[in-house]
DNA sequence: ATGAAAGCGCTAACAT
DNA sequence: ATGTTAGCGCTTTCAT
């Protein structure tokens, strides 16, 4: 530990030089003499000098921060996405910071205004339902605002991701086209993730229009997990054992749901197949395949990255305020 | 977006104070006559007020801010400590900001210097081997430092995690006295990726004393995936298909080779013992269990923003310097 | 219970 | 190429 931490001005003393010298010699801006930068350089160095953000901040007026809020980091899905902005913001100076809601609005809420407080350069926000005075926050901030994920409702400003309800819909026309015709449901925690409810009722939308419907459904209020899904898959099927298809709100739950029909002795996909959402790479190592949409969560979150530096540098630039990805769908074979 | 950011100043103007009396009124300290602080109150909520953290923090002296760096999110592995960190943290009034560092020393060195630069209260960075001068940087900057996750060094200050060369040791042993003979190795990244080195060393430390080495092992320079470890375990069996064991760099790689296993027919663990480290969620739910060592991640990151936490409170109070955890095995049933 | 003055560490703007 | 002045928005300290 030791001594003080020590400032700007010490440096510029030990320098021998004025303060904005020093400054200037360390930013490297504008035209200082070789010389005195050396001089300057060699103080900071001997000092161990790290420059105050806070001051430098509020003194320029703005912060190299983009703050960043998702609501979990116990799915890998999140931490993908924040790799991804990592990724778009290197070589910009800027820093994410980031935090998380816990899918819990209020603290979302608070999460929002106290990140605001920092004064970012932008913030990106995971999904479209914010309430309404979080919205309002938002909007009042007068930075770049990047939702991200869904597309479905009305942005506040800029808007990175895919249609759940549409995914949803895909992966359903994608199953009935497969011969498919008994199905199941199984999900968890739809109230809080409410992108996988939006991906269930567009599901539902095409079952509807081809005369069908869910056969039975298994729903929890935990959060998803392997093991969560392997349980309720039991359920299921011990209440309906000659289901033909099982669609699960996210690649982990299915992925139990596998490991459930394995156990059982049910062949996958023959007798039974098994569609998830996400596209993990865990899906696609599985023994057994299961039918999957993938997600570009990795690339939204560059791209929102990379919409947001623009944002900043140009606030009033012609940047697209949607972009649109389209999830693939991986391993269904045909009927 | 609209209009300007407002200040105290102006929200002090619009109930008639001055700006030290909406400043007390906001922060609800010391004596404000109800009267007043309905005032204030009522014209921050109309002005969308939101305090200027910049501000106050470089006025106060203090921030509410706890650094913490990790080497990735690719692995869950780390969210998990993140998500540690903010549950250690909750209530606290204090915030977390992650930065990645991609496995990489000087880009460590960089985030750290940055991270430096906003003033954080505290800095929570993963491992022991920071370089020379990083370890300088983080002397003197003269908050509570703790190092995570690895206890096989000399820390700068407070140290939380479990050693991974007795972690490797540990499964060596259990794997010996569950008759394992004839034992291979699977790993990634090891430059990188010290603590997983470190576990590897341990290992053939106890293989040696007991007059044994590995048969054969398969080493790829990219990070750790199902998939990779699916692929290295079918060339590992390849050469040697007699293996009555393999260790793995950890549950993601050991992951795959389970599943290259059950592609290749062999039975698991009867023909071949599949030990990994973590004790993630995954390896639990598996349709084979597969041995590993519990590595209490999410407990480290909660103890460490626990101690972060006391250490701010009282600067020269008693905390523990070092908090050892020991993980557990499972998955290995007698021989 | 409230206010006025000073200052946190830095940069922008204006000298020279 | 270097220095001086003012001020970012808040809290601290000291009055009243």
């Amino acid at each position: 530990m030791g001594t003080r931490k020590s400032t700007l001005e010490e440096v510029a003393a030990a320098a021998g030089v004025s303060k904005m010298t020093a400054s200037r010699a360390l930013r490297g801006t504008s035209d200082v003499s070789k010389d005195t930068r050396e001089k300057v350089l060699l103080a900071a160095e001997r000092l161990s000098y790290v420059g105050n953000r806070l001051a430098l901040s509020l003194s320029s007026q703005r912060t190299n921060l983009v703050a960043v809020v998702v609501p979990s980091m116990s799915n890998i899905v999140f931490p993908e996405v924040l790799t991804g902005i990592s990724v778009g913001l290197e070589g910009s100076g800027m820093q994410a910071v980031f935090g998380i809601s816990d899918y819990d609005v209020a603290k979302e809420r608070d999460i929002i205004r106290d990140m605001l407080s920092w004064q970012p350069a932008a913030i990106i926000v995971t999904g479209l339902d914010q309430p309404e005075d979080t919205v309002r926050m938002l909007q009042k901030a007068t930075i770049p605002v990047i939702q991200i994920m869904d597309l479905d409702g009305t942005p506040v400003d800029f808007n990175v991701g895919l249609s759940h309800g549409k995914a949803g819909e895909d992966m359903a026309r994608a199953l009935l086209a497969a011969g498919r015709r008994r199905l199941g449901y199984v999900g968890s925690a739809l109230d809080r993730d409410l992108r996988a409810g939006k991906r269930k009722a567009g599901f539902e939308r095409v079952l509807k229009q081809n005369g069908l419907a869910f056969v039975e459904q298994q729903i929890d209020s935990a959060f998803s997990s392997i093991a969560l899904g392997k349980r309720l898959t039991d359920t299921l099927l011990a209440a309906v054992p000659d289901l033909d298809c099982i669609y699960y709100s996210n690649d982990d739950m299915a992925t139990g749901g596998l490991f459930a029909c394995m156990e059982l002795g049910l062949p996958v996909p023959q007798r039974i197949l098994i569609a998830g959402f996400n596209g993990l790479d865990l899906a696609n190592a599985l023994p057994t395949r299961i039918a999957t949409s993938r997600s570009p969560r990795r690339m939204i979150g560059e791209v929102a990255a990379k919409l947001a530096r623009e944002a900043i540098a140009e606030p009033d630039g012609e940047q697209p305020k949607t972009i649109v990805f389209t999830p693939e769908i991986s391993g269904i074979s045909g009927p």
